[in-house]
DNA sequence: TCTGGGGTCCTAGGACCC
DNA sequence: TCTGGGGTCCTAGGACCC
């Protein structure tokens, strides 16, 4: 497909890779993903400079001896094993000279907004995917420049790192990501997929975790050059009509190309807590269950539409964990009917066992 | 290593209906 | 009297992601 832009005929091909054209400019539709170094970490760095170089560990309530993961760890503390997901305890083991801050979800807010903003002068569809990620439909020649000029303006707007990854999918985009980090850039593609990820475990693929990719190797597969060569059929019979064809997909490397710009609809909102001590009195749980469901009532109004749905979430002591819902009788945004279903529900659980966490959620009709 | 809090989507099994 | 088969909806749990 040919168009006239700017003065000159350019060659449109979607959604695969320019070429170079003669004196046409080969122009084609990439999807970029842009994602900040560190974000949490980087955030307290702004505000704390004299944190820059140590090893800063965002987690929790900040207090590695009280219950809690890590969040985000700065480079610093990664040198050190720290790692997302990792409790606090283990983090300080692993680190004990880490500075450990607490979650300020306000201020990561305000400043994902700001770079989001900055992202979406560029005049691209901006699919935002978290605090600190999201995917851009870019038509362009010089995917390279494109994005250099992205990590330029979100640098100038917020004086934060970003790297992002080029890929002629989404799939290949996030992960390329990772590759040009820190505050790189890289391309993954058709081209170099089988060269940059034939080697890795499946898990490197967005979508296959690690209990996938033990049951593979109970298959007998234990790369992403494996996985896309097993047969599809056998992987339907084990993982299923939806996901066992869908990680053989990914390991191809295939995936959607469509970047979406149309405003994220919530399909549920929901709170919960880990209480530092477990609950051994049912009188407490249940008042815990009301404070939840009153701020998720508080959620719902925010989301303007009402709720459909209650489900209540208990893990008992040590880490066994149960839910229950409820389909509400008429949709409803009103408090009272969310805390009553709430706690209608929560009488269909064991009341003599000690409890770590309660979580309330609100299901919204589909 | 004693495992957060916010979510999404898929699967399996039972209920229910014809 | 003890027993079909298919479709659809609901629920609980699992897996995964940031």
């Amino acid at each position: 497909m040919e168009r006239w832009s700017g003065g000159r005929w350019i060659v449109v091909i979607r959604p695969t890779l320019s070429v170079p054209c003669g004196t046409l400019w080969a122009v084609a539709w990439w999807v970029l993903h842009v994602d900040l170094d560190q974000f949490l970490a980087a955030v307290e760095l702004l505000r704390r400079p004299e944190l820059r170089g140590k090893p800063v560990i965002v987690g929790g309530q900040g207090d590695p001896t009280q219950r809690g993961v890590v969040s985000t760890a700065s480079y610093e503390a990664r040198e050190f094993g720290v790692r997302s997901g990792m409790p606090l305890r283990t983090a300080a083991k692993r680190c004990p000279d880490a500075v450990f801050l607490p979650v300020d979800a306000d201020v990561y807010n305000a400043v994902s907004q700001r770079v989001m903003d900055t992202v979406r002068e560029f005049g691209v569809p901006v699919e935002v995917l978290g605090w600190d990620e999201a995917y851009l439909g870019v038509e362009t020649g010089d995917p390279e420049a494109f994005a250099a000029e992205i990590q330029r303006a979100v640098r100038e707007a917020t004086e934060l790192d970003c790297s992002v990854g080029i890929g002629d999918n989404r799939l290949r985009a996030k992960l390329a990501t990772d590759f040009g980090k820190p505050a790189g850039v890289y391309r993954l593609t058709r081209e170099n997929w089988y060269e940059v990820m034939a080697d890795l475990p499946p898990d490197a693929l967005l979508g296959v975790g690690g209990k996938t990719t033990k049951k593979l190797a109970a298959l007998g597969i234990t790369t992403v050059r494996e996985l896309a060569a097993a047969d599809r059929n056998a992987l339907a019979e084990r993982f299923g009509p939806t996901m066992g064809p869908w990680i053989w997909y990914l390991a191809q490397g295939r995936g959607e190309t469509e970047v979406s710009a149309t405003p994220y609809v919530a399909r549920s909102r929901g709170r919960e807590m880990t209480f530092q001590q477990n609950l051994t009195e049912w009188a407490d749980v249940e008042r815990e269950i009301a404070v939840l469901a009153r701020r998720v009532a508080d959620d719902v109004a925010e989301e303007g539409r009402p709720a459909a749905r209650v489900v209540v979430k208990v893990r008992f002591a040590p880490f066994e964990t149960e839910s229950h819902g409820v389909t509400l009788p008429a949709l409803t945004s009103d408090p009272a009917d969310i805390e009553q279903a709430a706690l209608g529900v929560l009488g269909r659980f064991e009341p003599s066992r000690a409890v770590r966490l309660l979580g309330v959620r609100a299901e919204f009709e589909r």
